[in-house]
Formats: structure tokens, sequence, C-alpha cells
RNA sequence: GUGAGUGUGGCGCAAUUGGUUAGCGCACCAGAUUGUGAUUCUGGGGGUCGUGGGUUCAAGUCCCAUCACUCACCCCA
């Protein structure tokens, strides 16, 4: 083998691409049912809209070069850039609020790891022009429901929910110099020992005091335990918001699946109020999903504000996940007839084999004469519910001797009745 | 960017502290079975042991380098 597979990438064979699919599938029948529409964008755009007025560090993880006409250009890492585009090309002729999905294929250059890859699919939910929370509990429900077509349980995996928002009118009561630099540690809070947590809070640039409240507010694991540490007035107003959007997910049946978490911070700049990361019970790999709300991203690039909400879902966290509990579909290719002949008779066999097909079943046949035993092989390799036998001497005029793989069957019939049988 | 681990037919593995022709399972191909599949049996093809150098009478095995992959940290859209 002189090339191989690009670094982060995957071949996708037809064994993988079922799987690919079956992911896939779920995912857009979930997204229809909740009545989102499906889009698509280029799988390259300018690499300004992603570096935009913030830093250039994010070239160094990203794909770009500059194509012929000199225009710098980047494949693209996320798709909520896009998206931003595509709602503030359309101006105000979009009629709000609406609701879209989407499935792209990213690419991050950075280094893999599990779960990490530099080539993958991300499916998008997004809700436009909306700041009610009712749309954050819309997309909320939306992934515990398709969660649930996945096979996976509420003990399977959690919602953790919290409120940028929040946490900056915390952060502000508290009087933090330098909020920026706090996010980042909260972020960790999870997956560093205490006391190094409240080191890093006092690096941040947190006084003593400080820290001891702010440990204290990020321990609360309920609305009523962060009412008791909270005092101003835009606090209040930000948890009155979680709280009113826990209350909508127990009236639609989700309340196992969400949890508050404030340690749910999101690395990202332009999340401005709830936000929330899905992960596997015990969170032993990293977020199957994550989002929360972003109302002044539209406004940064160019366009007039235009409040959004919306999450990304990996397709390789979660192909993991399925497959850690045994969710992943198994099954082989299947097709409803293979055709076979004892005297090589290929152009009966194609004959047949246009029958069929106009009759809307799927069928398959060997493309070179080949032993009965080798064709019944092949039947059962392509996963034939039933082998007919389009030359047989036993059949009477106009039927056709079959066999019925599943059971062992056989017996004569005609094509009509044969079709009938595959198509309830 | 930092650190650790692993590289042996297509895949998964083995090869006694360096020793003779590198084995096994699965998969693949053929036959037993020239009008009937999933089992079984028999036979067959396929490997310069990631690559390059070194030590040695002798290297898959030890040493160095290099490449690739994996995992973790950083980061995480």
């Amino acid at each position: 083998m002189t090339v191989q597979l690009p670094k982060g990438t995957r071949d996708f064979y037809p064994e993988d691409q079922r799987i690919q699919n079956h992911i896939f599938d779920t995912w857009r029948k979930a997204c229809l049912r909740f009545a989102y529409e499906e889009y698509e964008g280029p799988m390259f755009e300018h690499l300004e809209l992603y570096t935009g007025k913030s830093g250039d560090e994010i070239v160094k993880q990203l794909y770009n070069f500059i194509d012929k006409g000199g225009r710098d250009i980047a494949l693209r890492p996320e798709m909520t850039p896009t998206l931003a585009r595509l709602v503030i090309q359309k101006g105000g002729t979009l009629k709000m609020p609406f609701k879209w999905f989407s499935i792209p294929r990213l690419f991050r250059y950075e280094r893999t790891q599990k779960g990490r890859l530099r080539e993958f699919f991300q499916l998008n939910m997004d809700i436009i022009g909306s700041d009610s929370v009712y749309a954050e509990a819309d997309l909320l429900v939306g992934i515990c429901s398709m969660l649930r077509d996945f096979g996976l349980k509420p003990a399977d995996f959690v919602i953790g929910i919290s409120s940028r928002k929040l946490l900056s009118t915390f952060l502000t009561e508290l009087k933090a110099t330098d909020p920026t630099a706090v996010y980042p540690v909260l972020d960790r809070r999870a997956k560093i020992p205490g006391d190094i947590f409240l080191a890093e809070l006092a690096a941040a640039g947190l006084a003593a005091e400080q820290v001891v409240r702010l440990d204290a507010f990020m321990a609360c694991k309920s609305i009523d335990e962060v009412k008791a540490c909270i005092q101003s007035q835009d606090s209040q107003a930000a948890l009155q918001e979680l709280e009113d959007l826990f209350t909508i997910l127990a009236h639609a049946g989700v309340s196992e699946s969400v949890a508050l978490d404030l340690a749910v911070v999101r690395g990202l700049a332009y999340y401005t109020g709830i936000v929330f990361e899905v992960f596997d019970r015990g969170h032993s790999m990293r977020a199957v999903a994550g989002g929360g709300r972003y109302d002044s991203l539209t406004e940064r690039l160019g366009g007039k504000k235009v409040p959004c909400v919306g999450f990304g879902m990996g397709d390789v966290v979660l192909a993991d996940l399925l497959s850690d509990r045994g969710l992943l579909p198994t099954t082989g290719p299947t097709v409803d007839f293979y055709l076979v002949t004892f005297a090589g008779n290929m152009p009966k066999l194609f004959e047949v084999a246009a029958s069929l097909r106009n009759a809307g079943c799927s069928c398959s046949h060997a493309l070179a004469p080949a032993k009965v035993g080798k064709q019944m092989e092949s039947a059962n390799i392509a996963g034939a519910s039933r082998v007919i036998f389009v030359d047989g001497d036993k059949a009477p005029p106009g039927e056709y001797e079959f066999k019925n793989l599943k059971d062992g069957t056989q017996g004569c019939s005609t094509l009509d009745q044969l079709i009938k049988e595959v198509q309830p």
C-alpha cells in the first residue's frame, strides 16, 4: 500500500456506510418529526467567515488554502457561520422564527484522538428568530426524542444545562475583574481536583472571598440552591429563564434526561444565554452534542441582530456511544429476490429481473453463468429472501420454481404472486 | 505544542530469556457436491516481520534513527 488514508479521515466500506446511513436516517427522521427543514451550504467558505474580527488563532485548527484566484479559502470547520451567512443574505425576507437542520461534513486540522477526527459529520439543528426559551425547549426535547430513536435510554445519557447569562451576571455580582479568564476554568471543574480548581480561579484574578462564593455557586445542583447564592436582579432574571425551561421540559416528559450543570460553559465565545451539552452517563467520553443561544452572531458578521439557538451533534462520539451500548445495526445487505439459472440462460435472467424491478422489487443475479451451488451461495451473501429459478423445467407454464431462503421451503408460483408476497 | 504506547499475510493474534523452513484463527480460492445456500471435511494461494542502519556466527526478538497509527494532555467550533 503506497498511498494510505489521510490522517483523521475514514473510509466507508458498505458495512460502515450502512451504519452511517442509519445514523443519518435517524437524525433526519427526528428532525422532520419536529418540523425542522433541511438546508445545505458549500463545503468551503471564505476564511474570513471564521476568523472574522476575532483572533486568527483559529486558522491553525482548520484546513485553509489560497485558490487560483488568490482567495483565502477554508474547508468549513463548523456550520453555524454558514447558517448565519444564509440568514444575513436573505435580509428580512425570511419569515421568522424558523427551524432548520443540516448534516454537514466538517473539517478540522487538529490532533486526532478518540472521538476527534479531522473529517466528520455533524447534525446541526437551529431555531432562528426566536428569543423565547421555548426555542431551547424545542431543541432539547428534540435531542431526547432523537436519542431515544437510537435506542438510548435516560440511564445512558444526560443533558447538562447552564446559562452563560447567569454565569455572567453572577460574575458581575462578584465584581470579577476578568470574567473571560474565569470561564475556561469553570469549564474544567469536573476534570480537575477541587484544590487545583480553586487555585486556578485565584490565578484567574479572583480574591479568596470571591473564590469561595463562586465555588459554592458552582456546586449548586438545583435551581433552589442557586437562588440562595445570587442576589442581583439580573441574576434572578437569568435564573428565572432556566427555571422556566426546566418546567417546560418536565411537561414534555424529559425530566429524567436533563439536569442543571453549571460547569457546562462551552468554549465558543458567541454563546449568550442558555448553553447545554449531552454526555454519556459517567462522562466516560467527550460530549455527544453541545449548543446554546447565540443572539449576536449575525450582528458580528455584519448583519442585523437576530436571536438564534442551536446545537451540533457529531457522528463520531455518537457512534462510539451507540457501539458501546450495542445499539448499532448489524444487518447485512438485503434484496427481495436472487435469480438463478440452471442452464446459464442469461437473457432469461435479465428478462425476469426487468419484470421484478418494474414492479418495484429489488433483485440480483449472477453476472456470468455459474454452477447452481455458487449462485445459491451468492443469493445468501446478497441477503435475498427468495430465490427464483428462471429456467426450471418443473414449473407449469407461466410459473416459476422458487425457494424461500429464510425457511427453506420451495414450490412454484407466478411472478405476480411472488411479488405480492414481498410487498405487504 | 507536550507525553506515553503499539507496528508480524486482508483482519485478529502467536513465535519459549537471540537459534534452523515465521505459525494459528477468521477471511479468500478450489474440490467433496456437473438442478439447490448458511454446517462439515479436504486441499490451496498469500508475509522482504513498518522502514533504514547497527550489534552478533545467527535478529521478528537486542540497540539507534525514522515513519505510521493509537491513547492522554493542550484546545475544543
